[in-house]
DNA sequence: GATGAATGAGTGTTCATTCAT
DNA sequence: TATGAATGAACACTCATTCAT
């Protein structure tokens, strides 16, 4: 069935598709699916998700890169609001970035994947794609907060965003449990490790943000 | 090729061979390796294996755990030793800590790949263990902890060290890069990213430790 | 290597390529053959074999359907010749049934499995596919044999055949033996096992019909 | 452990716990159990089930073998009883069978699997003491009935007693589903498929002695 | 005789990717 | 471009049996 070339839109509007369907499928199991289930999922055959694709890990770090800038998009608009004075400025950013993580609730589990599994099979070429993002995004997020804070040094903005993302991903990572495992969390020798994520992460960034800004 | 009913000091013996073998092959590809693998490498059949972990997953989360109480340890032994005051037991921590997570190099990537990798296939008991072992671990720390820093209400201990080991291990996942990928990181537009995880770390733990100490 | 989309005819073809292949590795052995060696008998890959079948019991089930189908193809065509009168008709039957079984050498091995081995691994839509073939086929024989014989009572047509069938295999399990065992078969305590199959199921179906149409 | 040698009795008395471990563990599964497991639901050492029996399937043969002279004993007394009269004698005899075969509620299960599965793994000694004992109780029991059938010729009996037990073996592998499938059976469909299992064999033993005694 | 640790052969199935039309 | 048939590497796990004590 011999097609004309694509042009720019309709190209993107077959990524959309399978990133649609890649990411619905991925929020109901937790897990990667098979290429085989996101043709059929978005409606196409499985070789035609090569012609978008060079690879099924390259599907998901699309993704994650997608849902990582509408995060740090939500981040630089929290930055711009920020009351002057570090405490208040902390607990403001605190309470900002925590809602802002629940807008995007496949974010954690995408990204804590990505060393394990992710970036197994991911051409050089979507690695540095990948990771250009994360970098001009940082920067980017980074400058703004050096603009609103301007106690801090520079490069010291890109280091707080930076140690915010990290606490943020391995906290998800340490209070994340197998769904087979949630209804044992109940025993009391599991109790410490109950915990809410949401709570964690902001005292947590509340935490952080004070010691950073306290200079 | 004994084979008397073992006692437990040969049952350990056995563990412990396949332990040593399969964290040898882990850190050499970072990958987890497969049994048959392991079991030549440990100089036992492959169904031998079966006989000390009933899983290839338990294997490894075994190992994790393992290395994880040695870290913890030493942070145990690191708070017995924090100067009074909230700035200089934050820093003290900080450099004790950085150290002490360089002694274990291998537990930042096997904890990286508890939740995508290792649960997948783990019994129900094997988990149970694993966890209980980090509960009553972070309970232990939390308290001494608190014993040391007057200030900290009760539980408050658990909750830093918790947040510090999610530091510890987001900030390894943020930075870690595959073999392939580090001769790109000097492209100046990666520049951000490309920093040193222990100096990362120091400083990222100890805003954590100063801001939670700052009360 | 061809690979575009196969038609109904192309993909009918797959089929027989792989159930000649393992009709014939089964022949030889008595045993299921592995996928492997079917594949590699067939001139395909391993996974091919999965393009065609979603199991291994699914292909010797498609086998046995295959020569289950045949032979009452046969069965009917001997019914339509039946001469009138109970014991004419229970002898011609039985000769004309024996004839019939002896075109199909491997019906009878394939469906001695068929409890033990064949139904253990087949997913429910083969299972009911096959067994609704049977019966439909059950039903037809049945209702020619009650147009031929008009004393058979309104399903007695298909009981008969039915407990046709089952002395057929009951029978041939009764008389198989393994290979290894036949020389020994000429020892006299084991004599009254040694038969002839074809003259015992013809003696068998004969007294079993003569009963069946004395009413 | 060294244990003094065992006399008859208690070899005796071990095979026995061995075989009805197993049967228990066969009549819940359906399938042949791991040594493992019948050994431990015996309460012995896994190697000390081949001071017993030199291959798992001897176990089950031998299981067989037990249950088919229970039957065996029961239709000989049948027999006895047996009145005169060509089908009045079938009638009788195919209420007492009947009623004999579901005394033995595993036995066919079990014989059903003996080509397929018990025999591929039998020593040869085995196989010639369960088939030499077959012969014995057919060659006796045939005797039995020529007894008391005084029509049947020199050997009829074992004949006509060969053929019942083939169609018994026969008709229940015909009728017997996987439980998984048992739901299905009731669509209009598989109906003619749908019988009880008894009805059948009393009807098909009538109809073939019938016509063995018809003569 | 009893034990149970050790053995290692054996295999169905999945699935990312390719490429002939 | 679209298709989906073909490929074949990859692998954990079971389990009957042996045999050193």
């Amino acid at each position: 069935m011999a097609r004309p070339t694509l042009n720019d839109d309709e190209r993107a509007e077959r990524r959309r598709q399978l990133l649609t369907a890649a990411h619905a499928l991925f929020r109901e199991t937790g897990e990667l699916p098979s290429v085989a289930l996101i043709a059929e999922s978005a409606g196409v055959a499985k070789g035609s998700v090569y012609n978008s694709f060079s690879t099924k890990e390259e599907i998901f770090v699309a993704l994650l890169a997608d849902q990582f800038s509408g995060l740090l998009a939500r981040v630089i608009a929290t930055i711009g609001r920020l009351p002057r004075g570090g405490a208040a400025a902390a607990e403001a950013f605190a309470d900002g970035y925590a809602a802002a993580v629940t807008e995007y609730p496949d974010l954690l589990a995408l990204a804590g994947m990505t060393n394990a599994v992710l970036e197994k099979n991911l051409p050089m070429e979507a690695m540095l794609h990948f990771k250009t993002g994360l970098a001009v995004g940082l920067q980017t997020a980074g400058e703004a907060l050096e603009q609103r804070e301007r106690k801090l040094a520079r490069g010291a903005g890109a280091d707080l965003l930076l140690h915010t993302w990290s606490l943020t991903l391995g906290l998800w990572q340490a209070l994340d449990f197998p769904g087979a495992m949630k209804p044992q969390m109940k025993r009391p020798d599991l109790a410490i490790l109950d915990r809410d994520y949401l709570i964690e992460l902001r005292t947590a960034v509340f935490a952080l943000w004070r010691g950073a800004l306290a200079s």
